[in-house]
RNA sequence: GUGCCUGUAGCUCAAUGGCAGAGCGCCUCACUGUGGAUGAGGAGGUUGAGGGUUCGAAACCCUUCAGGCACCCCA
C-alpha cells in the first residue's frame, strides 16, 4: 500500500461490484430514454476551449476545466459538460437532421475542483436534450423523463421532487419591483443563496450588493410567493402537460430555482432530495439561442444532465440499488475429482446453451470450500455432477436459499435450475 | 482556488509523549460429498508519505498527499 502509485485526485476507480451499479444505473437511464424515444450520441473527451469559451458560463471553463496545450500549442479542455458539443455537432449538420430531435448520452465529464462528499473531478453524466421545439410542453417532456426514471430505480415522490421556475418570469418579476437588467445575474445569485445563508446575512447580502430595502420586500414578497407561477403563461401549460404526463407528484414550483448556467432562458429545473442532504442531484431547462453561440442559425431546445455521484448516494442511503446487480452468475458447478472434472465442464457448457450465467470451479477443491465460494460471490444454486449422480446420469442441484437439494436428470437440469431462480425473484 | 477538520490491520475504531490493540472480516482446522452457526488456532502494521523536536513520537512542529465540512461553483 505503501508504494502502490496513487490515482489521481478526485477519480474514482471501478472494482466490479462499482462498475456493476454503475452499469444497472445506465441501464435504467438507457430504458427510460429509449421509453421517449430518444436517441443515443456522443461526442469527444476533448474539446477546443473556444467552444466553451462561447458559453458554458464563464467559470466553469476559466476555472473548473482541465485545460492544457496539446503539442501543436492549440488549449484543449477535457469537456466539463456536453452541451456545447452537442450545439456543434447539430450546427455541423443542422440541415439535414430531422426535427424536433431527441437526443441523450452517457458518459465522462471532468472538472477541476476542490473533491468532496458527491463531486468528483471525473464524473459520468446522462444529458438529455429535445431540440427544435420552444413550446413548454417540450419542457414538461424533458422532466417527466427524468422523473420517469427517478420511478424506474424505485425513488418515489416522497424522496424526491423536481422544483420548476421560469426564468421570463423571475425577469418579469423583478421587472415589477425595480430591479434593471444589468443587476439581474447579481440578483440570480443572491435568490440561488437564499437557502443556504441566514435571513440576517442574506438580507444584508441584498443591501451590499445594491438593493433598495424596498427591493428586498419586493423580492421576499416574490419568492415567497407559491402561487407566482399562476402569473405565467408558460408556467400554467407547463403544469398542465406535466399532469398529462403523469408526473405531477414529482414536480412542483419554487421560486426559488435559478440555475446557474448562462444559455437557460426560460423553464428551468433541477432535482432535489426531499430531505435536502445532497446537493442538486440533476439540473436542466430551456434555452433559445445555443446553437446560435457556435455559428449556427438558433434554434430552441431543453435539456438537462444528471450526474452518477450525488444521484448513487441517494439510491445507497435509500436502498434502492438491488443486492443481485452484483453477482455475476446464478450457477456455480463444482468440481468433485481429477476423472469427473471433464462432466463438470460438460454439464457447465450445458447448462450455458440453455442460457444460463454458469461458473465452473476450476480446481478439485473440498466441496465446503466450493460453497462457500458460491456463498461468497452471491450465486444461488449449486450443481454437483460427482461419481453417484453421473453414475445414474443426474446432477445434483442445490438451492443456498433454501438449502433443498435434488437429484435431477442431467437433461432436465436447465429447467429446474431456471424454476429455482424464478422463485427467488418471486420471492 | 480559500478556510477548517481528519488520516492507525481489508473495514470500523482504541491507545490522552513510554511494549501498536480490539471488534468485524480473512486463512487453517474440528468437517475425506455440502455454504451462513459454534469452537480452537493463525496471518495481517514503515500508524498516508517525507522531514524535525525528544532519551523516547501514532500522538508535538513543518512540508506534502488524500479524504471530508463550509465557501466558490455545479452533476
Amino acid at each position: 500500500m505503501k508504494n502502490v502509485i496513487r490515482s489521481v485526485k478526485g477519480t474514482r476507480d471501478f472494482y466490479p461490484n462499482e462498475m456493476s451499479v454503475r452499469h444497472w444505473l445506465l441501464d435504467a437511464m438507457r430504458d427510460v430514454s429509449l421509453q421517449f424515444g430518444y436517441q443515443e450520441y456522443d461526442g469527444p473527451c476533448v474539446e477546443k476551449i473556444d467552444l466553451y469559451a462561447a458559453k458554458s458560463g464563464e467559470e466553469l471553463v476559466k476555472e473548473q476545466s482541465f485545460v492544457f496545450p496539446d503539442r501543436g500549442g492549440e488549449l484543449i479542455a477535457l469537456r466539463p459538460e456536453l452541451t456545447p458539443t452537442l450545439a456543434r455537432m447539430i450546427a455541423n449538420k443542422q440541415n439535414e437532421l430531422i426535427y424536433p430531435l431527441r437526443w441523450w448520452s452517457f458518459g465522462p465529464f471532468w472538472r477541476y475542483e476542490r473533491p468532496q462528499r458527491g463531486r468528483s473531478r471525473e464524473f459520468f453524466q446522462w444529458n438529455v436534450d429535445l431540440i427544435g421545439t420552444s413550446n413548454v410542453e417540450s419542457d414538461a417532456e424533458a422532466v417527466a423523463v427524468a422523473a420517469m426514471f427517478f420511478e424506474r430505480v424505485g425513488l418515489k415522490s416522497d424522496k424526491i421532487k423536481i422544483v420548476v421556475n421560469n426564468r421570463r418570469l423571475m425577469d418579469k418579476s423583478l421587472d415589477k419591483i425595480g430591479v434593471p437588467e444589468s443587476g439581474r445575474p447579481a440578483v440570480f445569485r443572491l435568490i440561488d443563496k437564499i437557502d443556504k445563508m441566514s435571513t440576517e446575512k442574506w438580507e444584508a447580502y441584498a443591501l451590499e450588493i445594491g438593493l433598495t430595502n424596498k427591493q428586498l420586500e419586493g423580492l421576499k414578497t416574490v419568492l415567497s410567493n407559491q402561487s407566482l407561477w399562476e402569473e405565467s403563461e408558460e408556467l400554467r401549460s407547463f403544469f398542465k402537460a406535466v399532469a398529462w404526463l403523469g408526473v405531477e407528484e414529482y414536480v412542483r414550483f419554487e421560486p426559488q430555482v435559478i440555475r446557474g448556467l448562462d444559455y437557460y432562458t426560460g423553464t428551468v429545473f433541477e432535482g432535489r432530495d426531499e430531505a435536502r442532504k445532497f446537493r442538486a442531484i440533476f439540473g436542466g431547462g430551456h434555452y433559445d439561442n445555443l446553437v446560435a453561440d457556435v455559428g449556427g442559425n438558433p434554434l430552441p431546445g431543453v435539456g438537462f444532465a444528471m450526474g452518477d455521484v450525488v444521484i448513487q448516494l441517494l439510491l445507497e442511503e435509500n436502498g434502492c440499488i438491488p443486492g443481485d446487480v452484483m453477482n455475476p452468475a446464478n450457477v456455480l458447478v463444482t468440481v468433485f475429482d481429477e476423472n469427473t472434472i471433464s462432466e463438470s465442464y460438460r454439464t457447465s457448457t450445458l447448462l450455458r446453451e440453455a442460457g444460463l450465467k454458469v461458473v465452473t470451479y476450476p480446481q478439485v477443491e473440498k466441496l465446503g470450500k466450493q460453497f462457500k465460494f458460491a456463498d461468497k460471490m452471491g450465486i444461488r444454486v449449486v450443481v454437483m455432477a460427482g461419481p453417484e449422480e453421473l453414475a445414474v446420469g443426474k446432477v445434483a442441484i442445490k438451492n443456498l436459499l433454501t438449502r433443498e437439494q435434488e437429484s435431477v436428470g442431467i437433461e432436465q437440469a436447465a429447467d429446474f435450475i431456471r424454476s429455482l431462480l424464478a422463485q427467488e425473484i418471486a420471492l
